[in-house]
DNA sequence: TACAAATTCGACCGATGGTCGAAATGTAGG
DNA sequence: CCTACATTTCGACCATCGGTCGAATTTGTA
């Protein structure tokens, strides 16, 4: 890794320790040091520390965001398909992200600022995208409800909430079952055929 | 106010601060002056500074969770009408805890921090009396689903979300979409009958 | 080579969360 | 009332943090 701007050495270093430490005991003379570089370059190339906590985040979602809005468009494939796309994507990138050890340590507490942080920004990202593949299954006569921004949102709030096990703590069979519960009520509540939300349920994905 | 026990006073001098700043901007020491006592005394109340926040969050829900609790024992009482004071108990409690000015300024970042703690706390505690209550509804035959407590959790997260306008940013007129929404939803997607919920889509309660 | 712009750096600053031990206060019993 | 002990109070003090700054170095360029 020579050649890395130091931008993105920044970030590295960032999601590195932020693998087994909480943001507020990481200090930015930790970040320059994993980075390999000054303590003053840091704001040089960032603002404040929380700014880097930002890019990061957008970093970490400029790959899934970019596959949402593409998807929107490719309106040859079904809307259940890309709906599963999306979450998936969505799915896969928290996971990465967001995969700290978490035992049952006070940091938990912390953290979940982090995850607010992140959820609050796929949320918004992916809703428009969302909303439009709902809207087209619903032209399509293949979904049957009337408020496709709203149904987009409960989704992805729903699955934003129980995908990070730190924000509600639960098992993993609490939230197996509530994700179970939001397909059979959307299955109930938009004429979609059972079953064609199933891929929700799955525990996960491959690459 | 002579014969406040000091720990109380602590809390109340945290919540007055927080009325127009942020926590990251309120230190102890402003805590220690506006409750009239060394700063020293705070710690040997309280282990830290975050734990002074913890408490006030609790004594703040103490009573709205109390109600809840003792609601979902009154079988007395329609299960719609108990799920809607709950729900109300919960929407009233929040507005009251944080009703800052929030002008755009930065510290949304922060108070978001806040939203997301209470938030966290109040489906905890709330999840089981709301899941016991449709449980009732469900044997009573007034709600025909078969995940209570799925749909419990999903009514909650969705709510606490959406009723923060921190949280997501979103306009009024936004919010209002989701909520009818989801109200539609959980509508056909239980066998309610329509317009069972209606209290849900209500902006603001009375006391 | 000369010179300016961009970049790097760590000493430094003010302020913070938290510690500590000495003082003050309470509370017994003799 | 005094002594002995535990509880409570306090602010000076400490380590550390996020962030600033200007001097030093590198890079671009003509």
């Amino acid at each position: 890794m020579p050649d890395l701007k130091k931008y993105d050495r920044i970030l590295d270093a960032l999601h590195q320790l932020l693998e087994d430490q909480t943001l507020q005991n990481i200090s930015v003379s930790d970040i320059a040091k994993k980075a390999g570089i000054g303590k003053g370059s840091i704001y040089y190339y960032f603002p404040s520390k929380e700014a880097i906590l930002d890019a990061l985040i957008e970093r970490n979602y400029e790959k899934p965001l970019k596959t949402a809005k593409s998807l929107a468009g490719q309106t040859e494939i079904s809307p259940f398909t890309r709906m599963a796309m999306i979450l998936q994507a969505c799915r896969n990138s928290s996971d990465a992200f967001l995969s700290q050890d978490n035992t049952v340590t006070a940091n938990a507490q912390e953290s979940a600022f982090l995850h607010q942080k992140y959820m609050n920004h796929l949320i918004a990202e992916l809703k428009p995208s969302l909303t439009e593949i709902i809207r087209q299954g619903i032209a399509a006569g293949e979904i049957h409800f009337e408020y496709p921004a709203a149904l987009a949102e409960i989704v992805l709030i729903v699955l934003a909430v129980k995908l990070n096990n730190t924000f509600l703590s639960a098992t993993a069979e609490d939230s197996e079952d509530t994700i179970r519960g939001l397909v059979a009520l959307l299955e109930r509540g938009t004429g979609v055929p059972e079953g064609a939300l199933n891929y929700l349920t799955l525990p996960a994905a491959d690459s």
